[in-house]
DNA sequence: TTTTATCAATACAAAAATGTATGGATTCAG
DNA sequence: CTGAATCCATACATTTTTGTATTGATAAAA
């Protein structure tokens, strides 16, 4: 499995706000101080979650960003999705197509289920796990997230509480 | 969640070896038609599985590519790790570091544990599920597929049955 | 023996992801 | 009004991933 480095430090950079909200905006240079990374690759990240309306932005001094919606609103999948290039639309038989224009395997294909069910997993986890959860598990400790993530198993082991954007089609 | 290349043809092209299982060697020219994609990268692919031990090759005419177990005895997780960079090795914390040696966050850090359980429970399900399995799945479908992986959920919902390998500290 | 089919190893090219730089526009403080 | 701090947009550079090409070795068949 792998997490791409917009998505890490896409997630850090959303707790750093998430921490500071209703507090006054966060500035680029500071949050780029706080996690260790250049202000040009915040301002990058930032540029993507205003396209996907989870911040506002205000210029000149003391401006910076500030989450649209209070922390326990927002959950990790609206991240990921807000960072997602072309690439992680779930829509393997056109990406994985080979020469062809679409994958040999169309139908009677194996592969695809799989795929689907560890990305479902993955999503539902990711719908459930919001910015204050993972505040919360920084203070208290991690039991809280992993309860939260063992309802979700057990609501819908294979399929875990799909929200209505990615009910992709098992079978 | 994202599926690399590499991963997906890895999987197919052993899924293409298992079919031939017991029947004399594939070669790259043959599975390459099969799957739609150029000899050259099927060579580079096999290349990295016999680095695995995952498969024996011969030279000359009739030759090609012969899985080294039955097809039920190798799992997704031995294809994966063939095919693996440096990149998976599930060391978040040294990965994404950003401009430090260790990532700031490497005490109290809430993000690693929501990756590692991801993590844990995507090799999971990759460690249950046989080329055999696939084969399988192909001609009578996934509910086999989808049983096997609800059992996996089951026995451990977020950690589910995690091989010596991989058992992170999650805590 | 010669030809053909194949793998082996490595180098190369193209595309994508990652990260940095630059020249502006805006806002606020003095 | 001027200057400093900040965001904005886009271009650029670097690295990694993806995919192709090349040259050589080996095995079998004709």
């Amino acid at each position: 499995m792998h997490i791409s480095s917009l998505e890490e430090y896409g997630v850090r950079c959303a707790l750093q706000l998430a921490r500071q909200y209703q507090m006054g905006p966060s500035s680029a240079s500071k949050i780029a101080q706080l996690e260790g990374i250049s202000v040009e690759y915040v301002s990058k990240i930032m540029h993507l979650f205003r396209k996907a309306q989870l911040i506002s932005s205000l210029r000149g001094t003391q401006g910076g960003f500030t989450l649209l919606s209070p922390p326990d609103q927002i959950h990790l999948k609206q991240i990921f999705d807000a960072l997602a290039g072309k690439r992680n639309s779930g829509d393997f038989c056109s990406h994985f197509a080979g020469h062809q224009e679409t994958c040999v395997h169309f139908q009677h294909c194996a592969v695809k289920p799989v795929w689907q069910i560890l990305s479902n997993y993955f999503d539902g986890v990711l719908s459930q796990i919001s910015l204050h959860d993972l505040i919360h598990a920084e203070k208290t400790g991690h039991q809280h997230l992993h309860q939260l993530i063992q309802q979700t198993a057990q609501a819908s082991p294979s399929v875990p509480r799909v929200g209505a954007e990615n009910q992709g089609a098992l079978v």
